[in-house]
DNA sequence: AACGGTGTTCGGCAATACCGAACGGATATG
DNA sequence: CATATCCGTTCGGTATTGCCGAACACCGTT
């Protein structure tokens, strides 16, 4: 079976995976016989599994068919962690606020080693053209967000952070050298702010700045999500000096205190 | 133990029944012996299961004293259950807009036979002064989403409803009779809105409007949220009509047709 | 220094979660 | 129209495995 090396309930794993199978499926839900083929165990054993999601409420069963899909309590557990995690708790009426102002999608993002986490985000007015999923580890050198925190760790940290993600190319836009990253991250400690210029995909721009706690360091960065359209430069400095101001505004609700951005 | 009819998994049902333990607790985060005393069972076991949902990412380990508290995957879980849901898809959009508009906080409430469901919420600009659940059952008769979606039901499954939730008391504004109650909808089948003035909470007035399936069946209400200020009825009824235009919009994108409200 | 409180590990027993076969129904195929 | 093939479901039997309780190590307090 799998190698878990401390003590683990095997039926809750295999549970749980079950849960992200369903989640992760179409919207037209899946079926037993589908499911049971996917993680290779006998309909039975996943029937009664199934059986005690759906009555937790992690999924939900659809007739006719039966096919099963996720359940409401999800979006409640969801609801009640997000309330739960006082950066979120701090930063959602912010983000409200810059989202209005700006007209985009903000999201917050935590660093994670170096790594952001975008943990909440509000959408901007109109419809939604691209959807990015929250709780999980994004690649750091194609996200404003990501940036915004490289540039606020010592020089060995980013080496570090880029040899454990590869600098992997998203788009032609991509940077995928450490020089080219060294280089862009100087110019972020200059402005304060970082950009995405359709690095991660084709058609998105994003402008991401820094938050920290009350040590000074640096907790996440919010970050601007919208279109790519012909922005001229004043127009991107002035949007960076939004989000910085709006991130700052963070930093003093968290009771922190901001670093003196490291030039060079 | 428990009464389960069908074939469950008992370890299964244990595990969700931590996550909703620790879900519920407080910020601090709970310890394992406090866990194993609240779900009685052995702390060793609970240990077990603990690590495996820690691995999982349903819940998070911060020491010092290992304690722990809801994980990301609950957000991640949330977020894509969401993006699921074929209705919030739509909605959000639209809510976002709503709330953009009238600055106020603006939730969606999915039918569940009579009772709503709120299962998503798109909050306004300035500091949140309430917090309202998603994915759980509310009461119909204290909340303007519940009014306006018993309003579309007939007069005996109003009264089914009204029998099944009681009809009990939240604030001294709350409508606790049948006939009251009655009366209540009598209005809102005319005016074509529902309102809640601080029938749930002290201080708390809701604005709510139904909407339609293209079988011209109720599918659920949007309702907008505020602080209860000195409104005109002037203005009740112009934010009325805003809500109700959202809500046909809604309709109208779910390819729904609205109905005639029975007047009478 | 001895205590109550943690979290942790370990062995052993029995509960129980798994499997596979068999059934009934619905849909597709000849 | 009959046959075949999928589906979901039920049901025992077996042994896997998840549970317990005791013992350990650790810290803070008394």
């Amino acid at each position: 079976m799998a190698e878990v090396a401390p003590t683990q309930v095997g039926s809750v794993a295999r549970a749980l995976e079950l849960v992200e199978l369903v989640v992760g499926g179409s919207t037209e839900g899946m079926a037993l016989s589908e499911i049971a083929k996917a993680v290779g165990g006998s309909k039975s054993a996943v029937l009664a599994t199934l059986r005690t999601l759906v009555d937790f409420g992690y999924l939900r069963v659809v007739e006719p068919g039966p096919k099963y899909l996720p359940g409401m309590m999800l979006i409640r557990l969801g609801d009640l962690a997000a309330a739960h995690d006082p950066l979120i708790a701090v930063a959602r009426p912010i983000l409200t606020q810059l989202s209005e102002k700006s007209g985009l999608t903000i999201r917050v993002a935590r660093n994670d080693n170096g790594f952001p986490i975008f943990i909440d985000r509000v959408d901007g007015p109109g419809f939604v053209r691209f959807y990015t999923p929250l709780g999980v580890r994004e690649l750091p050198h194609v996200s404003s967000a990501g940036k915004a925190i490289l540039a606020e760790l010592s020089d060995e940290e980013i080496r570090s952070v880029a040899k454990e993600c590869g600098l992997v190319s998203r788009t032609k836009n991509s940077i995928t050298s450490f020089t080219g990253l060294k280089k862009e991250i100087d110019h972020i400690r200059q402005v304060g702010f970082a950009t995405d210029d359709e690095e991660d995909a084709q058609g998105i721009f994003c402008v991401g700045a820094a938050f920290f706690d009350h040590f000074g360091r640096c907790l996440g960065a919010i970050s601007a999500t919208g279109v790519k359209t012909d922005l001229t430069e004043e127009q991107v400095n002035n949007l960076g000096k939004l989000v910085i101001r709006y991130a700052d505004q963070l930093t003093k609700e968290l009771h922190g205190r901001k670093t003196v951005r490291r030039a060079i």
